[in-house]
DNA sequence: CTGAAAGCGCTAACAC
DNA sequence: GTGTTAGCGCTTTCAG
């Protein structure tokens, strides 16, 4: 086992100082074209590598971003998380991705070991507890310290800084208008509690669409499902006793569920109901019937959010307040599971 | 913006050495109890938190541990580094995730990447295109350099170090058991190319359990899949001609395709023919009808994975040469595509 | 009991 | 042109 390559040994070596030699692979002008050549040589020849821990020591930044996420066992964020790492490769940045399982404490934790100097900046998805708990100081003394941050899909309006989102209630509008385009006069939501912002946005935009065409509003026809253990059950319950022709899930399981409870139920999709989901899982297009979806984009979303965060990073300029919020737009993909 | 608090600053303000305050913190017997008190009360007071980069400097370890994968939005290496995550969280570690989309150049860059400082280890399975190049002089080279590695799903013997494998082998002969079991006569194989080693693993288990049941082996039955992007058409096309009663799909993927063409020859699923994928992604599960599947256990292999690599890591000894190679065990979870 | 000094690997201002 | 020095934040001998 050969340690690393260090400047020092080069120096040693070579009988150089280290400075020099630095210098020289930095190709600076102050250095002969004789020595610099040697140098170079002897570098590429070792292969030497510069350490990035001492770069970032002296630089005071990691070049590395970091990601926490409510849970990674889930397409969306997968999407995102591919989208981030592939426009942080290109600018050279690494990604450090860590989990909040949704747990408030977690996710305080992932930041304060984060924030201590292993990142320069954060791209977060907020955890379903810190969402609930309105505490977001750790949020807030990340900006302090200034380290950007990015909130990307499960954003709140307490913290001001970059931010990512979907067209929440324009997309949950885009569903349900569907449905009544197609002819749907008693349509179903099925939510999640409204702490969430998302499902708080898209329940909005059902209830909107609704008015706008005028159909009356049925709170019965509402279902906010808090946890995914007893999902099926709720779902299933929720659909038997009522007479939907059409069905909105904010999500791609809870809409894979109403199509289940809606075929147990002896009904037919699309014929007798139509459901359409929100997302743009894998499921969504293998399950048959193959789901109309309104899609989340998570690749674009990663990809906003990452050059959105590098963009601040590089711009050591003057800390200016402008922040963005940057909606991707969603878009209704037709397939099976609607008339 | 206030920047993050040094041992330098609390120094001046306590009007006391660096290396006091240093000690103090870490509780050294050798500083006064009062000193030390005062020192703990400031520290807390203004939430100091030791520098990570600098610490890693020092220690020359970083704590953090790389995974490199194929892919991300794919539900096993997705609940992969889940298992890495919590076991690396659990013991301190941070998780630095890298993809390489199956490239070999991009492996071997994400490689080099970390290397230089920003890992302790690595936790990889391996790219297509590097299998298939056979070329692992990245991974010689980390391990020349005294950084531990654990490979996992994806390995190859070519390389010496811990591994973390599924049986695969016995995996697939428990599919294709099953089969025979409920009756199958004529079992087709969908698989992916050999240089994956999954695949020729795979491929083995189906022929050797064939063997053993005195089944005649027909290479027509075989079917071995390049890339993703035509297997829809692929995998149609070879059961619409064959008169299959079982097949076993090395993915989940190739199974779904296959109940569809099978469905869309006429056929029903379990009645004519049974179908048995390799995999424990969510789709299997929510499928209609519902996947009958050998599992993986992701999670599983990652947490082992860490736990490997965490072990190596820690144990900071004299290096032996203790290579451990893990077998998951598979389990046959029977649903409702085979009878 | 406390502090000065060296050093992890690197860069950059400043001498020579 | 090349080298010396200081310093990024921290730990750790070794003096005092």
């Amino acid at each position: 086992m050969k340690p690393k390559l260090t400047l020092k040994q080069i120096a040693k070596e070579l009988e150089v100082s280290i400075s020099t030699v630095s210098k020289a692979l930095r190709d600076s002008p102050e250095i002969g074209e004789d020595t610099k050549l040697k140098i170079k040589a002897f570098a590429k020849l070792y292969n030497y590598k510069p350490n990035n821990i001492a770069l970032s020591l002296k630089n005071r930044k990691t070049k590395t971003i970091g990601i926490i996420i409510p849970e990674i066992v889930h397409h969306f964020f997968t999407t995102v998380i591919s989208g981030v790492e592939h426009v942080a490769n290109e600018k050279g940045y690494n990604v450090l991705v860590c989990l909040s399982d949704n747990s408030f404490d977690k996710e305080v934790l992932n930041m304060e070991m984060l924030a201590n100097g292993s990142t320069d900046g954060f791209i977060i998805s907020l955890a379903k507890e810190t969402m609930q708990k309105g505490d977001y100081h750790h949020l807030q003394e990340a900006i302090n310290q200034g380290m950007p941050l990015v909130l990307f899909d499960r954003a709140v309006d307490e913290i001001i800084c970059d931010k990512v989102i979907i067209d929440d209630i324009i997309g949950a509008g885009k569903a349900t208008q569907h449905l009544i385009d197609i002819g749907c006069k008693n349509i179903g939501l099925i939510s999640t509690v409204d702490y969430v912002s998302v499902g708080k946005l898209r329940t909005e935009g059902y209830l909107k669409t609704l008015q706008k065409n005028n159909f009356s509003i049925n709170e019965a026809n509402i279902l906010k499902i808090e946890g995914m253990e007893y999902s099926d059950e709720e779902i299933q319950k929720f659909i038997i006793d009522k007479d939907l022709d059409g069905i909105f899930a904010v999500n791609e399981h809870f809409a894979i569920s109403a199509i289940k409870a809606v075929l147990a139920s002896g009904k037919k999709v699309p014929d007798d109901v139509s459901v359409i989901g929100f997302t743009d899982g894998e499921l969504s297009k293998l399950f048959i019937p193959s789901l109309t979806v309104v899609s989340q984009h998570g690749t674009r979303m990663g990809e906003e959010s990452a050059r959105l965060l590098i963009e601040k990073l590089e711009r050591n300029d003057l800390e200016d307040e402008n922040y963005k919020t940057i909606i991707v737009e969603t878009g209704l993909v037709k397939r099976d599971s609607t008339k």
